[in-house]
DNA sequence: CTCAGTGATAGAATCTCTCTATTGTCCACA
DNA sequence: TGTGGACAATAGAGAGATTCTATCACTGAG
């Protein structure tokens, strides 16, 4: 039984009359003639009963008719349901980012997403890049905002901005005297870090690698902020318990009074790290990512640069 | 787009694997990939993400292969009523008699016809020949039982039993003395006979040409009951207007006492009628036709004789 | 770096579908 | 009683689609 079948049945059901019905689906009489023939067939029973005058329906035929047209208005329906489901802009899209990206970027980026995507449902999630990793590559997320380094067969990788570190500073730390600062400048202070796992750690022990003690000796100070966020850590800068290095979009700017904490740049050359979106190869929604990139950019991170 | 392409998506999506899907569909496993890559190039839609580990399915995908799902139950569906309407003796059947057999066959027939077929319901007509004959070949009818002669091309007809026609006779007629009675000896009686149309009248005319006037002569006896029936006639002859000749099973035996009107067989050569079951050659319901004969046979007509 | 697993691709064989041409019936008209 | 027209069925050929086997390309594991 093919869709064809049925609806030359239909068509000889309406028309009855082989032959306007034939015209009406484009083909010739005998094809319709062999196809319906072929149908009764396969199906075991007379649909049609072909006398002199006019052709009649068996009682049979009528039901069977009846539930072909039902049959083919569900087919139809795949093609409907593919046609409002073209625009790759209307899908769900599941999009992960670092800890200390998602919290700075997510504010601006799914606005303005919404703004080119209105009717693409977003699915957010937060974790550390293994995590994303992994689910990105399971298709548990579609797209990934992560810092380099990032490496993954059957990943696609693109470059979105550079962001500049900051040092973040009690109001009355000595630093702030000082309009930049250098890494080696901080070897002596108490510099917080986060958890292992965060990448911006690894980023910062990069940046000053003498400001924080090398691996597996044995420190008065407590560095790292186990199971913190950058958030926390600016909370432990304002009470004075040390310094800390941050992303500039993560520097909270526009939310602190400087009367508590204070921002300095680096000296050149400036830390940074590339923040960029990844997804599998396989993903088939390039408009999605072209619609990401643009929402992207159109962000108001001022303190970053926008690459492409 | 096919049911099967259709068929082909649901189990990838099932199975989400190629070649189990393949299995399942038992075809190749190229065939899949091939079909399937056909039915998204139609669609205009990616349905499935193939990436390294699982397949998956698109925002879109899953939305199709729902719909897939249905369009296939449909088309099962499709299957299901022809499967379930195949027995011939569900649909339902139309028969039409003529008014000199319908009331006195009817009565034995249905309940007859509801024995071998249960399922059947019957829409039964009576008519004149001439209007059955026009139904049934405009389809309105499906068989029709009626008396020979009884000729129609595309049309089938079965002799099902021979009827002896009767005399009937007011209880203090003369012709009550004799046991049998030749046509001759009607000849000067007032016999009553039904309207133009009602092949049963073309019979007596045959059976007694001597009985009634000839055509365009002018008798001063009204043999013939406009509009009537024989069951009018019937009455007529108890209240003396005349006698009347009539089928066997139209006596009225087991209805009326003796000694009101008294029924006398004519001596042989008996008149008889034929009475035959008529159908479409294209009527494609054979079981349904051996039920009617088979229902014929079992009446309990008495007077007549079953014809093979 | 090789091997197993998986989906895509290529080319050939087969099957199916559709077409044109024709036949067979029935019916209307003379 | 033919005769022509309308209509569906049938026959045979050609085109197109489907499916197969064999192979390739890619990934991930040991």
């Amino acid at each position: 039984m093919t869709l064809t079948e049925l609806r030359y049945i239909v068509a000889v059901a309406r028309e009855k009359h082989f032959g306007r019905a034939a015209k009406q689906c484009h083909v010739s009489q005998p094809t319709l003639s062999v196809s319906v023939k072929k149908l009764e067939e396969e199906l075991g029973v007379t649909i049609f009963e072909r006398g002199a005058g006019e052709i009649t329906l068996t009682p049979v035929g009528e039901q069977i008719v009846a539930q072909a047209q039902r049959a083919l208005e569900s087919a139809d329906t795949v093609k409907t349901v593919a046609e409002q489901g073209k625009d790759q802009l209307s899908g769900p899209l599941r999009i992960g980012a670092i800890y200390t990206i998602g919290p700075y970027l997510f504010p601006d980026l799914i606005p303005a997403l919404k703004e080119v995507a209105p009717d693409m449902p977003l699915v957010i999630e937060e974790n550390y890049t293994s995590v994303l990793r992994e689910k990105l590559k399971q298709g548990e997320l579609d797209m990934i905002i992560v810092a380099l380094p990032f490496e993954e067969q059957g990943i696609v990788t693109l470059p979105l901005y550079e962001e500049p570190f900051v040092v973040l500073l009690p109001s009355s730390h000595p630093l702030t005297e000082r309009k930049t600062i250098k890494p080696e400048q901080m070897e002596k202070e108490n510099v917080l870090l986060l958890g292992a796992g965060h990448c911006f750690r690894d980023h910062v022990i990069e940046a000053c690698p003498d400001c924080v003690p090398k691996p597996g000796l044995e420190s008065d100070l407590q560095h790292t902020v186990e199971g913190g966020s950058l958030e926390t850590i600016r909370h432990m800068v304002v009470s004075g318990m040390g310094i800390t290095v941050v992303p500039c979009t993560a520097s909270g700017a526009d939310r602190y009074s400087q009367r508590l904490i204070e921002i300095r740049r680096f000296t050149r050359p400036i830390p940074t790290r590339t923040v960029v979106l990844s997804w599998r190869v396989s993903f088939p929604r390039p408009k999605v990512i072209d619609a990401m990139r643009k929402a992207v950019q159109s962000c108001q991170l001022g303190c970053v640069k926008m690459l492409k």
